[in-house]
DNA sequence: ACTGTTATATAACAATTGTTATTTTACCAT
DNA sequence: ATGGTAAAATAACAATTGTTATATAACAGT
């Protein structure tokens, strides 16, 4: 007997998901979202009851971006050098979402970064290929290369700097090579 | 004839700039600084025409306090590794202004990075004296060094990594040379 | 066609914030 | 003491935003 739902929840989520991509949580406001839907802010509390629902969803959904940019199908990670380039990659192609990630103040970002959890053993692994090193050599050096891969994502979603796919995958390379020798080296000389 | 000002330009600059170095721009209003100095909101607008022209001397006073950090005395620099320990100092004692300064997209963040304008220069010659590259050989690798520092610092000010001042000193150091040794390295290999 | 259900529109309320009009008050010269 | 001047308090306006009360309208079953 009710007439059809004309503003399904997707759709609503959907609208606002793309207005923080382009300009952030700030800008995302009931009357925003409404306007750009075409219809009232009744919609929108028929389907959440606050405002903080549905933006709630929203990160959900820029969660799973991210890690749809770092995982290839089912829980299985890329390889130690596509995971710092999808990084990057993120960064330049989501900004907002990347600050909203990773360059605010949250008590979860010492999780999420370099994905602590579950992938987390397994990033070091990937790792290892690459470096030869030990599980717990090869987590101490890890750090060194997030931080360096956290940097350029950085200065990427601000818009800091502006290289080209190409410029930092070499970048990135070069660097994460010349790093790897310099340790080497080192390591060796303590011994 | 008239009464005694009560609330000087100062004291209203000086609060707004302790609340937003506590909590960032986005806490500050008229009503939160008069309350802090006792007083009305008549005073700050008294004082300022619009709440625009006080947050933009609060904003004059924390690049300062960023310049207070590089510079010792006269726009003499630091030494290259003095400089990015305090790049990363500041970014520890003062979380809410690093954002402000280096983690917005704003189109006068390119210029700032690095410093580029006058003390640019001054950088790159530091940085000659540890890596004994020429000016222009420096100058690329110095891109790296920074990003690197700016990697470290994104983390601290966004409190994901809770590093000790010796374990900062320790962990750029020892990167910074393993970079240049790597980097040397690769160089050579190209010839 | 009529009715009950409920999606949506309209409009309003409350809280927040920048800003301003009006009133009060302090203080120095007389 | 008094009066003029300007600083400050009070209170209000306007815009924005979350939220809700009320009215309207669509639609399936009768």
């Amino acid at each position: 007997m009710p007439p059809v739902q004309r503003y399904k929840k997707e759709d609503i989520i959907e609208v606002a998901y793309q207005l923080v991509k382009e300009e952030g949580f700030d800008c995302v406001n009931a009357r925003r979202i409404a306007k750009e839907l075409g219809c009232s802010v009744q919609p929108i509390f028929h389907n959440f009851t606050t405002m903080e629902e549905l933006i709630n969803e929203v990160y959900q959904r820029i969660y799973a971006k991210y890690q749809e940019y770092m995982l290839c199908g089912e829980d299985k990670l890329r390889s130690y050098k596509q995971l710092g380039l999808s990084y990057i990659q993120f960064a330049s192609d989501y900004p907002e979402f990347f600050k909203i990630l990773f360059m605010k103040r949250t008590d979860l970002n010492v999780e999420k970064f370099m994905m602590a959890d579950a992938l987390g053993d397994n990033i070091i692994k990937a790792g290892q290929e690459l470096s030869g090193f030990s599980y717990e050599e090869q987590k101490k050096f890890h750090v060194k290369v997030w931080i360096f891969t956290h940097g350029i994502a950085c200065l990427v979603a601000t818009k800091t700097i502006q290289f080209s796919k190409n410029e930092i995958e070499e970048l990135l390379g070069n660097s994460v090579l010349e790093m790897l020798r310099g340790y080497k080296k080192n390591q060796e000389e303590k011994k």
